[in-house]
RNA sequence: GCGAUUGUAGCUCAGUUGGUUAGAGCGCCGGUUUGUGGUACCGGAGGUCGCGGGUUCGAACCCCGUCAAUCGCCCCA
């Protein structure tokens, strides 16, 4: 008989665990505390839509869409793509769900995303996000709204210790083309000294030269043709909308006027929460404006703003969260004494305390297992000339909740 | 898609210049001791040394390939 192979995890997906998952579901809780504090009102999106959701929306020649989608063929034939982000389907139900009657819509949802890339550090082909949208709002209080929810969430997970808000605009579109323009024309002067990286997203995406890590390139990122240079009167005084609402609000901000947007549905606000404690994913929360979007999935214009965090780089600053002991341990030290056990760890738990039950292995060394747990509380149950016998030890907690469910648990004794 | 590093027990790791039957701690299972108790001791199970090929009388160790993980590039949260 042929020996069954286990098969293995498929590479970039995680089964998370004990104290890591402690830190996802903190998160996750946290998050939706906050949203509920700024009334964003919880969605759940579908985890696939049709492909053309996202490549019309992302844009066909950005790296998301033409290398890191998992899409496939149902058995319908059409083709289909799992999520790679939140924002492209929440555009699509705001216009075939009949949501643009609740303009200006807040909405907020977490789940997991896949993009076909290579996994590393706080990087992974399934990955999850919490992610919060404003439709239909064109306001720069939209935007400042967001900010310092953002803000907000990152202060109660108690790491906004190293992280910083780094602020730009990209304007409007008009804006946006004529800097591109002046940014295509500078790089193609200095071509033959860029990077090869940077030649090639000269053809693609010139604006994120300005990112680029590459020593050879930073000399004339420094001297390129800056944004401001090119913003319409509309498009200043929104920006400056957004940061006088943040200084408001209390939001500490940096202008960076080098920080762009992979995606091509941006305009406007530009931002990224960043830390400098997780390596090259710095990025721990981004997003932006992205009043184009809706016309590029055949809807009527329409502004809208969101931003997207990553749980599992959240997850890793937060750090250790340790999974909480049992308020009680029942230990079942003679088997006869059994149902019992069960009887009694049932009637605490009932009572809304945490409890679990020891009664397999050695039962001599079920009581020294229990204290290595760390427990508030031990209720040792034994036989003792042929009638149960329980000993509670208590080391903290509600002591009086606990007596009070035993005092009133019917014993069975020992089975016969 | 590219580069670097690392793969030995469930976990953390030893393993000498290539040389008998690959080890330890923790964890797990059983026993002895103790008996309002986190003790100590004894024993046991558990390993195709990531996988495949090569060199050699002989490979966990050397060479090639492959897979995976980690870190970085690209891209992105």
């Amino acid at each position: 008989m042929a020996k069954i192979e286990t098969p293995r995890p498929i590479r970039g997906t995680q089964d998370i665990f004990g104290a890591d998952a402690e830190a996802f579901a903190h998160v996750v809780e946290t998050f939706e505390r906050v949203r509920k504090l700024y009334r964003f009102r919880r969605v759940e999106m579908p985890v696939f839509e049709k492909t053309e959701v996202f490549s019309r929306s992302l844009g066909e020649t950005t790296d998301v869409v033409s290398k890191e989608m998992y899409s496939f063929l149902d058995r319908g034939d059409e083709s289909l793509t799992l999520r790679p982000e939140f924002t492209a389907g929440i555009a699509r139900a705001y216009l075939t769900d009949g949501w643009q009657q609740y303009a200006p819509l807040k909405v907020a949802t977490h789940g997991p995303l896949f993009r076909y890339e290579r996994p590393q550090k706080g990087r992974y082909r399934q990955f999850h996000q919490i992610d919060a949208e404003i439709i239909g709002a064109g306001e720069p209080q939209a935007d400042v709204e967001l900010l310092v929810m953002a803000d907000q969430l990152i202060r109660e997970l108690g790491i906004s210790e190293g992280v910083t808000l780094q602020l730009n605009t990209l304007g409007d579109a008009d804006s946006r083309d004529s800097w591109r323009v002046a940014l295509v024309a500078y790089f193609q002067s200095v071509r033959g000294e860029l990077s090869e990286d940077s030649q090639e997203r000269l053809e693609r995406n010139p604006l994120r030269i300005l990112d680029s890590k590459d020593p050879r390139d930073k000399a004339f990122v420094a001297d390129a043709p800056q944004i401001d240079d090119f913003l319409t009167d509309h498009a200043r005084d929104f920006f400056g909308q957004v940061t006088d609402g943040l200084d408001a609000a209390g939001v500490a901000w940096t202008r960076m006027s080098k920080l762009v947007r992979g995606l091509d549905y941006y305009r406007h606000t530009a931002f990224e929460f960043v830390t400098d404690r997780l390596g090259a994913q710095g990025t721990v929360l981004g997003g932006g404006r992205y009043d184009g979007l809706m016309e590029s999935l055949g809807g009527a214009p329409t502004p809208a703003v969101g931003w997207a965090a990553g749980i599992e780089r959240l997850a890793m600053l937060v750090g250790e969260v340790g999974e909480a002991a049992a308020e009680i341990i029942v230990v079942v030290e003679d088997d006869s004494v059994l149902q019992d056990g069960i009887g009694v760890a049932s009637a605490l738990r009932r009572a809304g305390i945490s409890a679990d039950l020891l009664a397999s292995g050695s039962p001599r060394k079920r009581f020294d297992k229990a204290v290595k747990q760390e427990p508030k509380a031990i209720l040792a149950l034994s036989v003792d000339n042929g009638v149960i016998s329980h000993r509670l030890r208590i080391t903290g907690g509600d002591e009086v909740a606990i007596e009070g469910v035993l005092a009133s648990y019917d014993w069975r004794g020992p089975a016969a």
